[in-house]
RNA sequence: GUGGGCGUGGUCAAGUGGUUAAGACGCCAGGUUGUGGCCCUGGAGAUCGAGGGUUCAAACCCCUCCGCCCACCCCA
């Protein structure tokens, strides 16, 4: 028996109301920001994420599915949605178009990771992308959106904890700080951490090691670090959100695992505790653009877990509203009154109805087949009804029926 | 990549070496001839995750692999 790849899911129709509810608030809170769909393919040259998300990091090392093709292209299916959409913002000139554009995604992504609670090979993110303007004003709306589509869903008690790393010229100067701060204490490094500190010392701030913890506290803060644009941005930012009543926390231990951010960095997570807690996490990104070739270019955004926000759903005992209408089940005796029923129901759709022809059994198992696929109301086709061109319309909540004329059947159908 | 737990019909689940592998839910049929939801009866459906080994004999013991769950790493 084959089985769906490790980390993948069916999808069945019993789970697809959380999954049209997330899409469908999510969206419609993006476009009441005046923010447009973008769809990029699934599969961009491996290049384009090796030089953007960073060589160093985990996505890029050990995670991504890099293939080669026939024409032995080196493509890999898309780790994450901001550098396909930079990419095309790019291709597509969109620097022509009123700045910032603004765009939003839902789409599937794929990373070569240990599935465990809330985390898949493949999962399905919901993004946005604001590129060509840097003002914090931007930042907020971004924040804004996130915050108002995770609330439109009906999650409470979410956090949002928010950092700024400064731009690419203020880092060199924090890293050294991070250095000297850390390597009179290398000894209590573990072994990853002591990579880290030749890599990539930012990481080292949200380090799980409990050795390391008590180092934390007073480790150097990348807001003490920010060069004068970058601390005027911040205090903007933080300005903005008070106004516009976002609450949040600074958190200076922040970083993001991928290379491209700057400046702004933050995550949206649930106040209770657990792993792969956050939900929706994102940042600016200043530098991209020109990384890819382009003009220096700012731009912000997020993404955030369609599985993480419906595991939240879940975990809150949060309904999604159906993703259908309860059908009306064509029931027939006698193969006269099955042809009927066939012209019947596609009569019925065409008004716009959901209309199930009952399968071929008694009349009582094509009623208790009505029942249990949750029909709201039966129509009944007999040699009784044929003879006088009419059909027994039944009620299955109320258990009443009555005859109504073939020919205007529809018109006596509610609710559905 | 690391550590722990686990894999028995579609789902849940009993069964820890020995005749035809319980049960429940679900599915199908029937309970008199045209009617559901409760109830009753019957039926279908399992190479006991896969492969190898030990044994006269394995779902049950051993090995390998695969997968699932949880945590770490990392991330959405």
């Amino acid at each position: 028996m084959y089985q769906a790849p490790r980390g993948t899911a069916d999808l069945l129709p019993d789970v697809q109301p959380y999954w049209s509810f997330v899409r469908s608030q999510a969206e419609s809170v993006a476009r009441s920001f005046g923010y447009g769909r973008i769809d990029t393919p699934i599969f961009e040259d491996t290049g384009l994420f090796l030089r953007t998300v960073g060589e160093e990091t985990d996505i890029v090392q050990k995670e991504m599915y890099s293939f080669k093709d026939r024409g032995d292209q080196n493509l890999t299916l898309r780790p994450e949605g901001t550098a396909p959409v930079c990419r095309a913002y790019l291709e597509q000139g969109m620097r022509n178009l009123a700045q910032p554009v603004r765009l939003f995604y839902t789409c599937p992504m794929f990373r070569y990771d240990r599935p465990q609670a809330g985390r898949y090979r493949q999962f399905h993110q919901f993004g946005v992308e604001a590129i060509g303007d840097g003002d914090a004003a931007v930042d907020v709306e971004v924040i804004q959106l996130a915050m108002t589509m995770l609330g439109s869903l009906g999650l409470s008690d979410l956090t949002l904890v928010l950092n700024s790393i400064g731009d690419a010229t203020d880092r060199p100067a924090y890293l050294n700080a991070l250095r000297d701060y850390f390597s009179p204490h290398l000894d209590k490094l573990g072994a990853d951490d002591r990579r880290r500190f030749d890599t990539n010392p930012l990481r080292l701030l949200d380090s799980k090691d409990p050795a390391v913890q008590p180092l934390l506290e007073n480790a150097p803060r990348s807001v003490d670090h920010l060069g004068g644009p970058a601390q005027e941005h911040w205090e903007q930012l933080k300005a903005y959100l008070n106004d516009v009543g976002v609450h949040y926390e600074e958190d200076h231990r922040l970083v993001r695992g991928l290379d491209y951010y700057t400046r702004t960095v933050f995550e949206i997570h649930p106040k209770v505790e657990g792993a792969q807690s956050a939900i929706c996490a994102g940042g600016r990104y200043d530098g991209l653009i020109e990384q890819l070739g382009g003009p220096s270019t700012p731009g912000i955004g997020f993404a955030a877990g369609i599985e993480r926000m419906i595991l939240n759903l879940q975990r809150q005992n949060i309904e999604p509203p159906p993703d259908r209408p309860a059908p009306v089940v064509v029931a027939y005796r006698g193969d006269s009154a099955k042809s009927r029923g066939l012209q019947l129901a596609a009569v019925l759709r065409s008004e716009g109805l959901t209309v199930i022809l009952a399968p071929e059994r008694s009349l009582k198992a094509q009623m208790r087949y009505a029942s249990s696929v949750g029909a709201s109301q039966v129509l009944i086709l007999g040699e009784a009804e044929l003879a006088k061109d009419v059909v027994t319309l039944r009620d299955m909540a109320a258990g009443e029926q009555h005859e109504v004329p073939i020919a205007d059947a529809g018109r006596h159908i509610v609710g559905t």
